[in-house]
DNA sequence: TGACAATATATGTATATACATTAATATTGT
DNA sequence: ACAATATTAATGTATATACATATATTGTCA
């Protein structure tokens, strides 16, 4: 839908107002797709991202720290997010010989299977962008690293 | 900064997987901008959305339903939104005489000089997009508009 | 060595989102 | 008219983010 109808407003005075908005606007459309996408797996799309991290050290665990690096949103605080994914039995935390203060996370077998299970359905996660086409999808993620420079 | 720098990810399988995570990895970013910028002003973006959503209606008030419908996530809980502005003294609430379901909401002589004063930063909020030329950002806003299609 | 700074993680509080439910009021159909 | 249904807004609970602070441990340097 284009955005002036989504919000119901008329025009918007400059390009640059119109991008801004349009981004906000797409950010929580996405938001939206990616937790509905999920919700089947009793995981939010940021506990998805640390398991993905943790599934990325592999047979390593991963301090905290680490996680909080690479997630997207490097302001998200891994550590409570880690203490869901405990209680669900998909990560392990154990103290750290070398560093006391670390811990030392790592998948479970549990953990590592959800993850196989998503793998099989990642065509229908990525498909939200099957709106555009190849040369499209190129563009946009050109233009979306230009932006953040 | 390149998304695969900014997540220390080397490479992505596909074009679509790489956009995906480019796009929920711009939200945050773009979050994190916005909620900055709002900060001086005691007030979260989402909240500078309520109140603009009321400017846009005046002289009338707006139903929480109306402004709901208009906020740019449509999941969010305008409720509580307002709830939050009328504690800041930025908007006031009374019953809908025609409706007594709805409640009238109203912008304040006070939400009305924080809106004209955030206006004249407009060029400052806007100028997150300015590692962007015109084309690229009509460009841009034309990705996105078909990327929700 | 011993004081002080730096680091790793956890936690408290405030805000926002997602979803289900409730309560009040309005509308509809017979 | 009245019972059933729909609509509007508020609220309860769970999750996540933003930021400040606390606690334990490690590193540094005089």
């Amino acid at each position: 839908m284009k955005l002036e109808d989504a919000i119901k407003q008329k025009a918007f005075k400059t390009e640059e107002e119109r991008l801004v908005i349009n981004l906000v606007y797409t950010s929580g459309w996405l938001s939206s797709e990616q937790n509905r996408f999920f919700k089947r797996f009793g995981i939010s799309s940021q506990q998805y991202n640390v398991l993905r991290i943790l599934r990325g050290q592999l047979p390593n665990p991963a301090s905290v720290g680490l996680i909080q690096e690479r997630m997207l949103d490097k302001m998200s605080n891994a550590s409570r997010l880690i203490e869901k994914l405990k209680q669900k039995k998909l990560i392990k935390r154990s103290e750290c010989s070398k560093d006391r203060r670390q811990v030392d996370v790592l998948l479970t077998q549990e953990g590592l299977s959800l993850l196989n299970e998503i793998d099989g359905l990642n065509g229908e996660m990525h498909s939200i962008c099957n709106t555009l086409d190849l040369n499209e999808k190129k563009t946009l993620n050109n233009l979306l690293d230009k932006l953040r420079n």
